[in-house]
DNA sequence: GCATTTTTCTATAGAACTATAGATTTTTGT
DNA sequence: ACAAAAATCTATAGTTCTATAGAAAAATGC
């Protein structure tokens, strides 16, 4: 077993011999593997024979690189997700227009499912067959981001570029939402413009959620 | 085998028996259970001593109402799934405003979710599982389900309820997408309000695509 | 070029799961 | 109450899958 594999994700505290490295190159290839099959075949609908023939290896290979299938997964989810929340990090530290930051952040969630394929769509499908116990660096990326976004619509509010009266979780959980179910439609259609999608999603998105002349027209709740 | 298992689906051409009704009566049940175990473990992490015991039953009894598990599967997506289309087209045949329309959609969507529990659920997440040979029904369900919502917002184009330059298709998927979303939520979370959440939906999307006072405002595509 | 380390392979133990068969219990109709 | 039908049970054959162990091959460092 490689050392690596022993070792907390990303804790590469010691100094990295060109082993490590060579290591690590092909482990990343056996996380795009695994995102590939689990995303076309789910978690339990996948074996292990599957991801090791991806890889071109053979079975019991595979484990050279995870410990068990149930590692594979957590280790996809992780990887789909930690490189996308550090992105979304930078967009709402600068500083711009919410117009501009919403479109960064669906261009960012959309060009993430397209770039690295698979590993974003196993994130949000799969994640749950995780045991709670594997999820917790998952559950606080996801929190993270959250709290990023609600952060960016709170600011709109302020700012009185985004109406007072929308409740800033709903639009981000809404936001996320209509993100994910493009990107899966991205995923699985590569034939899918994204720079339209992009366009599109964050249209929907804005004029659903910028202050507009007749800010609150009252519905009656029955 | 109850001669029903043998029977293509709906087809209930002879006289009803008493029994014929009471198998139909437990085979809902068993629907019912196998679409908790799905929504919970998905389709491969479910086994058929899961749906079993959830029945209260042993695992080969389970065969009595399902051929297979791949055939629990396909009664579990057409179940979530009829009965909602049905709904649909009530609403589509309705003569009233695109806003009530909509919302009348939402309500719908959502709330389904909440009272088939995990049926609908099962249909969006797991029916890739099957073959595609057994979605021959469920797919023509969605693709009337689709046409259906996008010929509501193209009368609402018509009618000039809805801006002339949005995608119907897009913001038909996109409805879709948010709605399904917010109702895994309101699986997961039973806490959550559904009329609270029925009316923010609809809001977003309706402030999103109804015609505003700057009906066309250019952005630059870069 | 040889010894060492890394990577991959083969083979398999052991566990879990689906589906079936035939026995058994429960329900129904008369 | 009894015979027929329906519903459920028990047991298991046969398959598939995960994970491990130990051998073999490939790469590396000196």
């Amino acid at each position: 077993m490689h050392i690596m594999q022993s070792m907390a994700n990303g804790a590469k505290t010691i100094t990295e011999s060109s082993e490590t490295v060579k290591y690590a190159r092909k482990k990343i290839l056996a996380i795009e593997a695994a995102a590939k099959v689990f995303a076309n075949k789910g978690f339990h609908g996948s074996t292990t024979h599957d991801i090791a023939a991806e890889m071109g290896i053979q079975q019991g290979s595979l484990y050279y690189y995870f410990k068990s299938k149930e590692q594979a997964l957590q280790d996809v989810c992780e990887y789909g997700f930690e490189n996308y929340v550090q992105k979304m990090q930078k967009i709402c530290s600068k500083k711009q227009s919410i117009e501009a930051k919403i479109l960064a952040i669906v261009t960012s969630h959309l060009s993430t499912y397209r770039s690295d394929h698979s590993a974003m769509k196993v994130h949000n499908e799969q994640r749950l067959y995780l045991p709670k116990q594997k999820r917790v660096l998952i559950k606080q990326l996801g929190t993270r981001y959250r709290e990023l976004l609600e952060g960016v619509l709170g600011e709109g509010i302020r700012k009185k570029s985004l109406r007072a009266d929308i409740d800033t979780q709903f639009v981000a959980y809404s936001i996320i939402g209509i993100c994910n179910s493009w990107g899966a439609n991205l995923v699985r259609d590569e034939n899918l413009d994204l720079l339209e999608t992009i366009e599109q999603c964050s249209t929907l998105i804005l004029r659903g959620t910028l202050s507009s002349q007749q800010s609150s027209k009252k519905r009656k709740p029955n």
